[in-house]
DNA sequence: CGGCCATATGTTAGCGCTATCATTGAGAAT
DNA sequence: ATTCTCAATGATAGCGCTAACATATGGCCG
């Protein structure tokens, strides 16, 4: 709370700045191209500018009767702070930066929104960048985005180098790693543990008597700790070891994925996309029922809990993550320095048609 | 040895060979809390801070030496540019505000990652944020955008209000509206005509004998035109009046509407989630088949052209709208302020088994 | 009635960087 | 040799704002 009222004690002047420019006339704008400073809003309402910027930041300082004058001077100028030359001047851009392998058609747009949900309205923007999946392209956006001052950094995952690391520790600002529990984490952590939504998914398919198990979807780490769970958590049940395909990060790929996996009786899917798109390939197969889990050739479970996946026929099973409360609690953490540092927001195995 | 007598010349020169002869220690990097300065940099390398600057922006205008002499400082200090303090003595952000109105299982997302892979590799940032299809958020984060000093400006669809057009009429930047061809727009657009891709729907279905139109869906603007169209068309082909069905903004709302609509024969949805809601309510009530279009008791088309669509039974009929091209285009609009400001992007009737 | 406090406003000095104009020395041109 | 040009570097003055510290006022108290 301490560090919210820092940030933002004045949340009302979002709302303010919107309604400055309302009553603009088209001359008194136009014919100055540049952009009103705050000395020139305090020229007009005859203040100094440090009254101007009180106005703005922190309106209760200021007598009434001045601060209608001023709010005058900058509805009519059509005054719109200057967050940057603010941020430099108080070494607060109220900005974080988020980092995501990328935001579409993905399970992450959920986490996006709802940090960004809980960062707007306390004045904070989000900066915005996506690795791609590549540790390279990571590393610069890591760069570009400390370059920028934000509060803190919000990521999917851990850096994938030394250096992207490195970078991070030496930023001495909040960073959360997300979608994960690392093990040596940088500073706090909003995620949950793959490695136990693999086990979860393997133990599934043992107890309903399934023998064949494949693992579809990324080389990412995340996806290949649940893997690796899925995997361990078979061979501990004494099945054959399961089978890994690494596929395109698009669900189509996953259509033709079961031709290679003769035998295979339940597969898990990375995500639901990837899910889907091997229950398209099963159903040109003719190894897809209507019917329900029990009845399928080959059971399929995702990961991810995709609204659609329970639209679908048949509905798809998958492990439902909450990526808007990772997305919240990041923010969160952002915001409190103290307190829980590495909060696990688990996961569910829904059991649907499909698996 | 030129540059050695240049740097000897320099009375910071005893200070810098202290600095030299001690070799860096993780000590000495993390003991200094502060992030190191440009001039914290130019004082170790044994240079002036615009030498620095140069190495960073201009690094062909420096002497091979002397550029190697201060990455090396800034390597050792760990130097990350300030880009705050660099956009204001430049009055270059070298950032777009982006404004969507929502990331999340969203159409929109596509868009963003168009643009953002458009312009992170040019340094330019993405400031995201989130109208909630929410007129007053909208305003609130325009002018949020507006005091980062964005190079521009691209949003999907136009401002809700008079306010929020004000306000990026008078920021004299590049302002690209995007999912729509407005009739006045602010600056430039990128985007297809909602209009035309209702109309399309409706002439398709009247093409295939469907008698009893409806349309489901949110009543944001780019919904309404799209409605219009088909409302318009429909009845310009002798048909009874379509009916309109608003929704809420989740798929999940949608498969109950079949229920509110008796005897309908095709549905437009306004996109390709909704779509899918509502063929999950057909699927309950008996209505869906696996057969081709024709088939269907109720045809349906969505918009959007989710991938998943065309892997589902029966696969969706679509409106496509290459919504990557929107954001990538939009992109380029921001940086090219000249040639056509006005880009239709189109749309195509993808025609699958729903429909 | 002087001292004291609270309220309302102002002055000053930067934040860390870059634009703009010097300055310097070396080689080319005259 | 003298000028000119160019490449390499530096000095200076801000960018638009805010933190930190003044400086008025006007009660209110003992």
């Amino acid at each position: 709370m301490l560090a919210l009222s820092l940030w933002m004690r004045n949340p009302e002047s979002c709302r303010f700045m919107t309604a400055m420019s309302s009553q603009l006339t088209e001359t008194e704008t136009s014919s100055s191209q540049i952009a009103p400073t705050l000395s020139a809003v305090a020229k007009r309402a005859g203040v100094s500018s440090i009254t101007v910027s009180r106005v703005v930041r922190l309106p209760e300082l200021v007598a009434p009767e001045t601060r209608a004058r001023v709010e005058k001077a900058m509805r009519e100028l059509g005054y719109v702070p200057n967050l940057v030359a603010g941020a430099l001047a108080s070494a607060k851009t109220n900005s974080v930066g988020v980092l995501v392998p990328t935001i579409a058609n993905s399970i992450f747009a959920d986490t996006v929104q709802g940090l960004s949900d809980k960062l707007e309205p306390l004045g904070c923007s989000v900066i915005l960048a996506q690795s791609r999946y590549d540790a390279a392209r990571e590393d610069r956006m890591l760069a570009a985005l400390l370059s920028r001052r934000p509060e803190a950094i919000i990521m999917v995952g851990s850096p994938a180098t030394e250096d992207g690391k490195r970078l991070l520790r030496h930023a001495r600002i909040p960073i959360v790693e997300t979608w994960e529990l690392p093990i040596d984490p940088i500073d706090a952590v909003a995620g949950f543990d793959n490695y136990q939504a693999g086990v979860a998914v393997a133990r599934h398919f043992v107890a309903e008597g399934r023998q064949h198990l494949a693992f579809i979807g990324g080389d990412d780490p995340r996806g290949t700790r649940r893997w690796l769970g899925f995997h361990d958590h078979a061979l501990a049940c004494g099945l054959s070891p399961p089978r890994r395909l690494i596929l395109e990060r698009n669900a189509s790929g996953s259509v033709a994925a079961h031709a290679n996996l003769p035998g295979v009786d339940a597969v898990f899917a990375a995500n639901d996309a990837h899910a889907i798109g091997f229950m398209a390939g099963l159903r040109k197969a003719g190894l897809l029922r209507d019917g329900p889990a029990s009845a399928q050739p080959v059971a399929v479970i995702g990961l991810g809990d995709l609204e659609m996946g329970r639209l679908i026929a048949p509905s798809l099973s998958t492990i439902s993550v909450h990526g808007d409360a990772i997305g919240c609690t990041a923010a969160t953490l952002t915001l409190e320095r103290g307190g829980e540092r590495r909060i696990d927001l688990g996961f569910e195995l829904v059991l649907r048609d499909s698996g």
